[in-house]
DNA sequence: CTCTGTGAACATCTTCACAGCT
DNA sequence: AGCTGTGAAGATGTTCACAGAG
């Protein structure tokens, strides 16, 4: 399959939610214009976004929602099961842990650690919160997929190190300081800080 | 000025922190290519970047840490203090009344509110949780500059239309649901859910 | 006639490469 | 010599516009 930009992977999951409201309205086809119009872009767009793998509409009509939706969540991934763990359970650890829409996705959470004793064995949603010196034993017997790092900026980037080492292979990082990952490995950031300055730029362009 | 990219003004945001970073070392001057190296771009990108608001750097030698941290507050607003409120209590908005990293950048969380009984009157870091139905009074008495949606998803697009019809233009969505905005308004979104699922992505397009 | 699929045009973003200041 | 600033080239992403299927 060729690479298909990150714009557009980010299109595809807001499809996908389109698609699974549709369904729940029972609707059986949806046309790309349709589509741009809930996600606010233009026709054109979604049917070269969904043209990435082969022709799955029908002219006249509009694409089976219900075929569209499986080959949205198969070139995502999302037809197997994640598995999660969280590193830091603090306020956003504690947020993370009972987020409802991950585990609709399919990304289940199977650990939550801190080094804090006052936060050891508090239950978060039915998660035990668990002490950070078993996370390299539990990183060899779990094997989970994705770690999401929740701790202090300066505990990132050496968490980061830690738990690439021990193999895993796709971060998702909400401390508010940028990090390195090894090649090999898939780092994403989720930065509040950073999106709140960008909205302050444009409140203060808008403004001037 | 002329139009800044958004993908740039993200850029911005990484240089001021690494900026802070080479002050808090008592540096005083900085290159392109030390800043390329800390935030894993080409040292090409940096100068384009920066060459938007004028020549800042000195040939031969780079840029006072002072002046471009500076220059690049003002460009992304953040000179001044932002009055911020959030709506919805429950862990994410309790979560984001306490990061920290939002007090440190000039934005103060003046008001928190929510709709269940048992959060409110509850002290989240100092903010009394008020009851939301309050906050159409308190829009237009404290005159916030930023709304934080943290509601459930089916609560969010209402919401959203209260609070721009009170004046509001700067809104952080943290909803895992797509809003729409009036014209005039800045809406950005942070979903988190959304994140997973690129990473999802990328880990099973690698494996493939 | 409606709506998809897609080459071609256009717009935007990034990298290259080098002139020019210090 | 070192590092900036920037046109030009290259790469990537988006929109247009229309042929063609149903």
């Amino acid at each position: 399959m060729k690479q298909i930009a990150e714009s557009t992977v980010r299109r595809l999951s807001l499809y996908l939610r389109f698609l699974e409201d549709y369904r729940r309205q029972g609707l059986e086809t949806i046309s790309s214009g349709d589509l741009a119009s809930l996600g606010g872009m233009t026709s054109a767009q979604v049917r070269k976004d969904l043209s990435f793998f082969g022709s799955f509409g029908t002219r006249g009509l509009g694409y089976s929602v219900n075929a569209l939706a499986h080959r949205i969540r198969e070139i995502l991934g999302l037809e197997r099961e994640w598995q999660v763990i969280i590193v830091g359970a603090g306020k956003i650890g504690a947020a993370l842990a009972q987020y409802r829409a991950f585990g609709e996705r399919g990304f289940r959470i199977v650990g939550i650690y801190d080094v804090d004793p006052a936060r050891i064995g508090v239950s978060l949603d039915g998660t035990i919160v668990k002490d950070q010196r078993e996370l390299d034993a539990d990183l060899q017997s779990v094997k989970p997929d994705i770690v999401l790092i929740a701790v202090p900026a300066e505990a990132a980037q050496p968490l980061l190190e830690r738990v690439t080492k021990a193999g895993i292979r796709g971060v998702l990082n909400f401390a508010p300081t940028p990090l390195h990952a090894p090649s090999g490995v898939t780092l994403r950031s989720v930065d509040m800080a950073l999106e709140l300055e960008l909205l302050s730029y444009t409140l203060t362009s808008a403004m001037a």
